[in-house]
RNA sequence: AGCACCGUAGCUCAGUGGUAGAGCAGGGGACUCAUAAGCCCUUGGUCGGCAGUUCAAAUCUGCCCGGUGCUACCA
């Protein structure tokens, strides 16, 4: 435990108000392949989600169905612990913004932001609509016989309400001052830029706290007001490490590696929460990664289009790994891209199905044929074997530095680079023809082989866990043997019976309506 | 409107001064261990347009056209 790396990372905390989609899952996966990534590297992984469950937005919800928002928020924060479990993650632990642990820490926090004087009694004002629940800026608005309308056309009135707010006016400079220091805390590089642009172009004062509604987190010392909803929201990522104790887990975890963010919420982690952790004395976290978002079929994913992606049916349709590669694989890690049955049926097919799964199935089932099932002795090595055998090798530092840059979708090029190579080296060295010629080459070429499937499927585990361990366990590799640092301390033994070859990733094959149906057959 | 980024083969993208690249899709071939998979070969682009700098530009500069993002309380 003393000798291991920390390594924190976060995914965001999901609104209660939310289902959960696509997006999420997406943000969740990435996260849980950097958390699994790191664990097999060697680090002392902490990985957090949670639900965000304050706001008025939950409180509305509650009422409008007739319950307390604490009934609303229980429900729905657990579809989000659901999806965790459906799409095989791996968080220690899950945090709720309603929880007494996160009250604390918030409430700590924010006595720490008074005490540094960054905190004061105002008042907040503007435009605001009571039918849209929003306010609006003064540019937004259109003026028709004397009266004010929102871009919606509702009306709008001149509000004022009590406020605190936090001074981030003057944090101006120092945050400009650590973007500037840090060039890899905001990535893309992209996002960056923007963020700088923003704070350059000058901070306002930040309300921090509504007297509008009631479910959040009260300010301690005035009941009346509770805290809005980012400082509640962006503390639980230290609330988790026991803030304010910042003893135990906080100085083992904190600073946190990685936030994993989607782009609608940078500015709220790159601008407002540094600013928060610095002016309570407190580091702000290492990275945060603004990434993309996923239309489907073309078109931006809409409840009123009815085109939202429901996770559930992803994994029901296509298989969990299968989903979890498809993600992280298609577009550019950062970059938005799109969804397509098509896309979709040509990474499982051409990349999961052929490249990797036939590999599996074709090297398997030559040992089982040719070798009666027990993985050969390897003999002497011709330079195709070791040329092969070195870039197996090269694989664990050229994917860990992409990991280390959230570069998913190269990471994975580049295990793909050594399975294109491994399936050149089955049609080159033909064991097919070895089997009748020279069983000695033979049995050198299959082990070689099913060395290269073993090193692959070790760094294919944090993107698909469990086919690879299906794999691993076609290798007979002991599931203690499947650590980075086994890649070369866990070579395998010839001599071991393998069991008979099954299939890991099948082909996907649409299914027809009409064609499995009796002709005239209605379905259903 | 301002600022930033982008516009390269049918599709998704890499390439940032020295004779245009990858994957997928399309076409052809040899093989047969395998999941109608794998392997080999191959068609395809005046690198958005115009002008300039340079011995040399997809790559630098200017302008134009087209697209995207950001420009604070929306969790």
């Amino acid at each position: 435990m003393a000798g291991r790396t920390p390594f924190y990372v976060t995914t965001p905390i999901y609104y209660v108000n939310d289902a959960p989609h696509v997006g999420h899952a997406y943000t969740t996966i990435a996260c849980d392949v950097m958390a699994r990534f790191k664990r097999l590297d060697g680090y002392d992984v902490k990985f957090l989600t949670g639900t965000d469950e304050h706001g008025q937005k939950v409180q509305k919800s509650a009422e409008a169905a007739g319950i307390a928002p604490i009934a609303l928020a229980d429900r729905n924060s657990q579809n989000f612990r659901d999806l965790a479990a459906l799409l095989n993650v791996s968080n220690d632990d899950f945090i709720r913004t309603t929880e007494p642990r996160h009250i604390t820490a918030v409430q700590a926090l924010w006595q720490k932001l008074v005490e540094s004087g960054d905190v004061y009694l105002g008042s907040y004002s503007g435009w605001y609509s009571v039918r849209d629940e929003a306010y609006y800026g003064a540019d937004e608005l259109v003026e028709r016989d004397g009266k004010r309308f929102a871009p919606t056309g509702a009306p709008v009135e001149w509000v004022e309400e009590p406020s605190y707010f936090f001074k981030l006016s003057a944090w101006q400079d120092r945050l400009l001052e650590f973007y500037e220091q840090r060039p890899d805390f905001i990535a893309p590089a992209g996002k960056r830029s923007e963020v700088v642009s923003f704070v350059k172009g000058g901070l306002k004062d930040l309300s921090i706290s509504r007297t509008t509604f009631d479910w959040g987190i009260k300010v301690p010392g005035d009941d009346t007001h509770v805290m809005y909803v980012w400082l509640d929201a962006l503390t639980n990522y230290i609330t988790a490490i026991g803030y304010p104790d910042t003893s135990g887990d906080y100085a083992r975890y904190w600073p946190a590696d990685l936030h994993m963010v989607g782009k609608d919420i940078l500015r709220f982690h790159t601008v407002y929460w540094p600013a928060f952790l610095m002016a309570a004395g407190l580091e702000p976290p290492k990275r945060v990664f603004a990434h993309g978002w996923w239309t489907v079929e073309g078109e931006k994913m809409s409840k009123s289009l009815g085109n939202v992606v429901k996770p559930a049916e992803l994994v029901e349709t296509y298989g969990l790994d299968q989903t979890r590669y498809f993600l992280l694989r298609e577009i550019p890690f950062g970059n938005d891209g799109d969804f397509s049955k098509r896309a979709m049926m040509q990474r499982i097919n051409g990349e999961l199905a052929n490249d990797y799964g036939n590999l599996c199935q074709r090297v398997l089932s030559m040992i089982q044929k040719y070798c009666g099932g027990a993985l050969p002795q390897p003999g002497e090595r011709t330079e195709a074997d070791t040329k092969l055998l070195d870039a197996a090798a090269a694989l664990l530092p050229a994917v860990r530095a992409e990991i280390d840059v959230q570069a998913f979708h190269k990471a994975l090029d580049v295990l793909w680079s050594v399975i294109g190579a491994a399936n050149r080296y089955v049609d080159e060295m033909a064991p097919w023809s070895l089997r009748k010629t020279d069983t000695v080459r033979l049995g050198t070429v299959l082990y070689t082989l099913a060395e290269i499937i073993r090193r692959v499927a070790i760094l294919t585990q944090p993107f698909m866990p469990q086919a690879s361990a299906r794999i691993l366990d076609q290798l007979v590799v002991p599931e203690e043997a499947r650590r980075f640092s086994d890649l070369d301390a866990g070579v395998l033994a010839g001599g071991v019976a393998l069991p008979p070859p099954q299939g890991v990733f099948p082909r996907y094959v649409e299914a027809e309506p009409g064609k499995d149906e009796a002709p005239g057959a209605k379905g259903n």
